[in-house]
Parts: C-alpha cells; structure tokens; sequence
DNA sequence: CCGTATCCAGAGGGATACTG
DNA sequence: CAGTATCCCTCTGGATACGG
C-alpha cells in the first residue's frame, strides 16, 4: 500500500531547452517527485518539527510539548515520514522508561537553514500581511454595498 | 464567516525571556499569527504560484496550463488567498473577452527568494531522499519477517 | 475568458483507549 | 514514556454546471 513515486526518475533538468529557458520546468507535472518533496517539507507540522531540532536532541514528549496544537497521532506521523525521508534520526533508548530521541541528520540539518528564513520572513513581514488583509476585507465589504 | 485570527496582536518577541533564550518562541501557540502565515505560505499551491509569478505576469489560464493539477476552484481560492495577503496583485482589463493578470507585489517579491531556495534545495537533495527512503522501506520489510 | 456556485467523495486529523 | 489502533468527523479539494 506504498505511495510511490510514479514518474520515471526525475523531472527536473533540461526539457525542451531548444525552446524556453525557463529555470522553473519542475513544477510542471504533478507526479514529479520534486513536487512530491515540496508538499512533504512544506508541511505544517513538518516545518516546525525541523525548527525546533535545531541542533538539539528533543523527547517525543517535549516535541509535543513544544508545538501546541498538535495531536499524538499528527505527531508520530510526521516524525515517521521525517524519518524515512532520512531528515530526522531516531534513536531509542533501552531502558525503563522508554526513552526516544529525536535529532536532524545532517540532510536535515541543510534544510533547516532554509526553513528558518522562511520563518524569519514571515515574523518581518506579519505586520504588513494583517494590513494587506485588513484593506482587501474592507474594500471587500465596500463592494458589496 | 471569517476565519480571523482569534490571538490578540503578536506572538513573537520575547515572552518568558527571563528563563529561555530560546529562538523560536514563535511556534509557541497555534492562534500564533505566524503559525497562521506559515500555513498560507507553506500551502501546496501558493507555492508554485508564488514561484511561477517571479517578475513575470500571467493570466489565469496560462497559470491553470502551468500548475499540472490543479483545479479552476483552487487555483480561484489560492489566488484570492494571496492577493488578500498583498503578495499577489489582481488586474482586470475591461475588455471582451475578459483579461486577468496576476503579477508579484513587492512584498510578493521579497517571499520569492526563500520560495527559490525551497525549491533548489529540493532539487539537490531528492536523490538522498530518495535513497534515504528506499533504505527506510527495506528495513522496515526485514524487521516484519 | 474568468470566474462563482453547488455537490460530494475522501483524505486529514482529533479524541480516546489500549500495549510494551 | 512512547507509541499503535480505532472511531468519527470536518474540511479540503475535484467535477460539474452556470453567469458576466
């Protein structure tokens, strides 16, 4: 019951160079696995979870603890895809009472430094974004008059 | 019916600071104004629209013919999404039949270059995490025997 | 051409209970 | 503590048809 890729190999690359030089081919198909990765890393719990293990080693409970919001169940989940996706190492230790640690892998860690602009953009740029919102609702209402 | 966001003005900055110098406070709680942003941002589609608008402008059709996928109503509904957010803007030109582009604002333009650097680092790394699973897949069929 | 409106299937995801 | 399993419901999002 594996959701495997079915494209071919890639898609990115040269296709049709003879006729549009555009560096952005990759979003073309939707099985192109680079899509496929896209929609995995930007995901809502995923990027947080790759924040928060910046260069630290966390508890499945401290995770959950640290991200609010987040269910047992959403939580697991993510950190197995993370984990298979070979973004995040998981480590269990032997002893009573379990004790799992979670850490980025190196992969995982070239990501994160991605994914913390993003998130720095979006703390600079909150105030202007509930502006933007703010004027579109309100010539929203006033087209309705 | 608006979904407006229930905290009352930030979440950002520095609460507990007396006990933790931790970076990411922003994570902290789900009625976060970032966390809302994070999710718009980081959504499937926003994405790929965000990245296809760099400096050009583009109607509605030719963006639907781009985005292998998507449907008329979500493309509308991601549109709007982002024009609302002030990183999209909307133009309508008054004629027969009718002609709608769409085209970065500058606030759309600076989102760009992070969106850019998600995107190369996908590039990049899919081999890896396309090995990385394959070795998550077989080691997972070996401890089932 | 560029949408909006409506319907509806299905995945996402929460709550709860149970195991090692 | 760190999950797995189950139920169930919401909300996403696709298909279709219609309007400006």
């Amino acid at each position: 019951m594996e959701a495997t890729v079915k494209s071919p190999s890639h898609c990115t690359g040269t296709y049709g160079d003879d006729g549009d030089p555009d560096p952005f081919q990759w979003d073309a198909r939707e099985d192109c696995e680079v899509r496929q990765i896209l929609d995995r890393v930007a995901d809502k719990w995923s990027l947080l979870v790759i924040a928060l293990l910046d260069r630290r080693v966390l508890r499945f409970t401290e995770l959950k603890r640290e991200i609010d919001g987040v269910s047992q169940r959403m939580l697991t989940v993510t950190l197995r895809q993370l984990e298979r996706d070979g973004l995040v190492k998981r480590t269990v230790h032997p002893v009573v009472p379990p004790r799992v640690e979670y850490e980025l892998t190196p992969l995982g860690g070239t990501l994160h430094t991605t994914i913390r602009s993003l998130v720095t953009w979006t703390e600079q740029h909150q105030n202007e974004i509930a502006a933007a919102r703010e004027e579109y609702d309100a010539r929203e209402k006033a087209t309705l008059s």
